[in-house]
RNA sequence: GCGGGUGUGGCGGAAUGGCAGACGCGUCAGAUUUAGGAUCUGAUGUUAAUUCGUGCAGGUUCAAGUCCUGUCACCCGCACCA
């Protein structure tokens, strides 16, 4: 017997398909296409997580199996390289960050290669690369050009550590997703990104796509569309005050208004509010609040009431008061609530404080214990021409009565913010615009693309928030280039998750220094039919980089309305403890160690038969042996091969199964099973102890996707030629069933015994047989027969008294 | 609080309403080996029991891990979104 030198074999092979570029993808509009992705790397320092190869492993299969099925296919891969970590190591070691990039990029890409990904090399992007994100520049400009890149004073989240603004998704638990320090509020001026205006058709459109559920409902729920009405009440102050509601139905139980303390009548009523300095210190204190404090500590309700203004409720005229109070957020609806207590969980709570009249407008519930917030069982009352309905044929006649006495109408509102799309580092994308005192905010032309990022003496943010860049005076100062006067550069740069965005549309073409990448080449490939993920990208990238492409759809730079055909995610790999695998756990494996000490295929093998793909599972070092042995004894197989070319009798059907098997569970990621199929079968091969050279060769196809390298080996050697150029095997349903099988013969539900039946017998048949068993003649003696049953091959039960 | 997920042997996990525990790890016994390791063979939920067993309590069914009702625990996400 040959020894299985895993090294040598897996060094070959690689070698091999690196200088024969035995997966390289070429645009060709004869073929069929398959364009499956993986989320490109952020290249850390730390190198590969064993949780990268789980997802890389599986569109690997995916992509290998396609091949066999005679697409072509496109599987690339590159490197999210911009972005804060590298930054950070830039300072603390002075090394610049493309230096350092390039550093992990290489170290990357070995480890890569070290797996056997069938990865097209070619096709490598960098988003770090200036001709990378000229595109990316490109495209902001053009989001400039159609009002959806605009610069905005706003409050925004400021890591006091990092000294810069983090999106709302990169706040957790009040805290900076990165250092975790506090994150204050601090109004800055920034640019943002108006993805709010692609809210609905980023939900409507998840219709259009076969994405799991669960990334549907968190997009959904991200995104939070709500339908209601705006209405309108008067105040005595003279002014409009607009609330927004998702339950006009209940507007005779709004017996109090509540608006947000930084809602802009505080100050415009100043002279007519005698407490106006108690509604300044709130608002005051509300603001110095970290967001840690607003959403962890003392949900108790408070506030201040407006002393001096009050509202008007329209459908009944009364005055009602006006409090202030953090609970209402000025940048949700319209700043302003009504006040419902009955009705509305949080406006009972505060009504509870303030000792405020609370009405039952919907019956079903007590509502001096609680709100009865139901909207399925009630019935309307003490509400006059509601009286009677139910809660939804309500909603509908206030909004018609409203709609008709001009005081207000049908709203949609999304929790979905606009995206707030600077960042006071260095290591980003500079943003391509200029200040000009006499034209305000201009674009650069798009042949001054790419506006590269210049070398920087220091790395480091400046205590006053701006960029390192502002520094810079060579490259801030410029002229307009519209009236062609002393215009300053932007400093900021774009955040991390810009250059992830577009990423997959540069892969189908990514040397193009006309555009982003060729019309031909994107109608071939696009859209992409498979990409897996993480679920942590679901309300970032994934819902990012579909924004971005409905805009370049818009603009007729694409053309399909979605990126992703088909979606899914894995689970994520914890350590052997159970817990996440972190450095300070000291949980971490390093696949460089696997690969190392068990091979490249183990790996992948392991990380497949794991469990179920789409669930966390903890890593084991003692279960990679089984799957090492499996390896090792699919090696051995070829010491108990014959000379015959066909399948034998008694294995034909166990090899038509598993193809079967092996087929379908991969492409429902299930390929756990997959692998259980085929150690079942080698077990049985085994007890056998031969195997004809058709069945090796037809078990080789089936294990290559999953582990290429020794099958590529095996084929080589006995077969000769490349099993990448073999085809996937097929199977006759038919042939997957044995002649006779054996069932289970119940009496009331429980097994009695076991018969060997023909496949084809009639019920008839097999229910006489069954009742020849000693132990069935024994349960059924002195009993009465109710009811005989048998489901066609699987089981028989009867039924006695 | 809301949304999503998960509860099955010592462990990871399998089971279109039809023999629960496939497959693997671990463990035990035997073989081989100077020994260890590796490998091979067999056993391995539980019980005195063909007894009981899929978080718990009910229900539907000839038949429930799977369907229905209720309930508990844990994990992940969001978090005063009116």
């Amino acid at each position: 017997m040959q020894t299985y030198d895993y090294k040598e074999i897996e060094k070959k092979w690689q070698d091999h398909w690196l200088t024969h570029k035995t997966f390289k993808a070429v645009t060709d509009t004869s073929k069929k296409k398959w364009y499956s992705l993986v989320e490109f790397p952020y290249p850390s320092g730390e190198g590969l997580h064993v949780g990268h190869p789980r997802s890389y492993t599986a569109m690997d299969i995916i992509s290998r199996k396609r091949r066999l099925q005679g697409y072509n296919v496109l599987f690339p891969i590159g490197w999210d390289a911009f972005g804060l970590p590298t930054e950070n190591f830039a300072i603390k070691h002075k090394i610049p960050p493309a230096e350092i990039t390039a550093r992990n990029i290489d170290n990357f890409r070995r480890q890569c290669q070290s797996i056997g990904f069938s990865f097209n090399w070619d096709r490598e992007v960098n988003t770090t690369d200036p001709d990378y994100y000229h595109w990316t520049q490109w495209i902001f400009l053009q989001m400039f050009k159609h009002g959806l890149a605009y610069k905005k004073e706003m409050s925004v989240n400021w890591c006091t550590d990092c000294k810069v603004v983090l999106a709302n998704e990169e706040v957790v638990d009040g805290k900076c997703e990165r250092c975790h320090h506090d994150v204050i509020h601090k109004v800055k001026s920034q640019w943002m990104l108006g993805i709010t205006k692609y809210a609905d058709r980023l939900i409507d459109d998840l219709d259009e796509v076969d994405y799991i559920e669960r990334i549907k409902i968190t997009q959904k729920n991200w995104i939070g569309r709500s339908y209601g009405a705006e209405v309108d009440f008067e105040s005595t102050a003279g002014d409009t005050l607009t609330v927004y509601t998702t339950r006009p139905d209940t507007l005779f139980g709004a017996t109090y208004m509540v608006i947000s303390p930084e809602h802009p009548y505080i100050e415009k009523w100043a002279d007519k509010l005698t407490n106006i300095e108690d509604l300044r210190a709130y608002r005051e204190a509300a603001a110095k609040k970290s967001e840690m404090e607003r959403t962890q500590l003392n949900k108790d309700k408070t506030g201040v009431k407006l002393e001096g203004v009050q509202a008007i409720n329209p459908v009944n005229g009364k005055n009602i008061p006006i409090f202030i109070s953090d609970y209402v957020l000025i940048s949700y609806g319209t700043g302003a609530i009504m006040a419902v207590p009955g009705h509305d969980t949080r406006d009972w709570e505060f009504a509870k404080v303030y000792d405020l009249p609370i009405i039952e407008v919907v019956k079903g519930g007590d509502v001096t214990q609680e709100a009865f917030t139901d909207c399925n069982t009630g019935i309307m009352i003490n509400s006059d021409f509601l009286n009677g309905l139910t809660v939804d044929e309500a909603k509908v006649e206030i909004k018609k009565w409203l709609i008709s006495k001009g005081l207000g109408k049908e709203k949609v509102n999304f929790k979905l913010r606009d995206w707030v799309f600077s960042r006071q580092r260095y290591w980003g994308e500079p943003i391509p615009v200029v200040n000009c005192s006499h034209c305000g905010w201009v674009a650069l032309p798009e042949s001054e693309l790419p506006l590269k990022l210049p070398d920087v003496p220091s790395y480091m943010p400046t205590d006053n928030g701006e960029s390192p860049l502002a520094l810079m005076e060579s490259f801030i100062n410029t002229k307009c280039p519209k009236c062609g006067s002393a215009a300053r550069r932007e400093t900021d740069t774009m955040p991390q998750w810009a250059g992830s965005s577009w990423y997959y549309l540069r892969y189908c073409d990514p040397t193009n220094s006309e555009a982003l990448a060729s019309k031909e080449a994107l109608d071939y490939w696009m859209p992409v039919d498979w990409y897996n993920g993480g679920m942590e990208h679901t309300t970032l990238h994934l819902l990012y980089s579909r924004f971005w492409h409905k805009f370049l759809y818009d603009i007729g730079a694409v053309s399909t309305k979605e990126p992703y055909k088909k979606r899914t995610a894995h689970g994520m790999i914890l350590g052997e403890d159970g817990g996440k695998m972190s450095k300070s756990r000291g949980n971490v494996v390093n696949p460089d160690d696997i690969i190392r000490d068990y091979g490249a295929d183990t790996l992948r093998t392991y990380e497949m038969f794991i469990g179920d793909f789409e669930q966390p599972a903890p890593w084991s070092m003692s279960s990679i042996k089984g799957c090492k042995r499996f390896l090792d004894r699919i090696w051995g197989l070829r010491d108990i091969m014959t000379t015959d070319n066909d399948y034998s009798d008694d294995l034909k059907s166990a090899f038509h199964r598993t193809i079967k098997k092996v087929s379908d569970d991969l492409e429902n990621l299930k390929m756990n099973t997959a692998i259980a199929a085929m150690m079942t079968l080698l077990n049985e091969i085994y007890s056998k102890g031969s195997i004809t050279k058709l069945e090796l060769k037809t078990l080789l196809i089936l294990l290559n996707p999953i582990a290429p390298h020794i099958t590529e080996e095996l084929y080589n050697d006995i077969f000769g030629g490349f099993i990448h150029e073999e085809t996937w095997c097929t199977y006759d349903e038919k042939l997957c069933i044995d002649d006779t099988i054996e069932i289970a013969v119940q009496i009331n539900g429980k097994v009695k015994a076991k018969i060997t039946i023909g496949t084809d017998d009639d019920e008839a048949a097999v229910l006489a047989a069954a009742k020849t068993e000693t132990a069935v003649i024994a349960a059924i003696d002195g009993k009465t027969l109710v009811k005989e049953i048998y489901v066609k091959g699987r089981i028989v039960n009867i039924v006695v008294r």
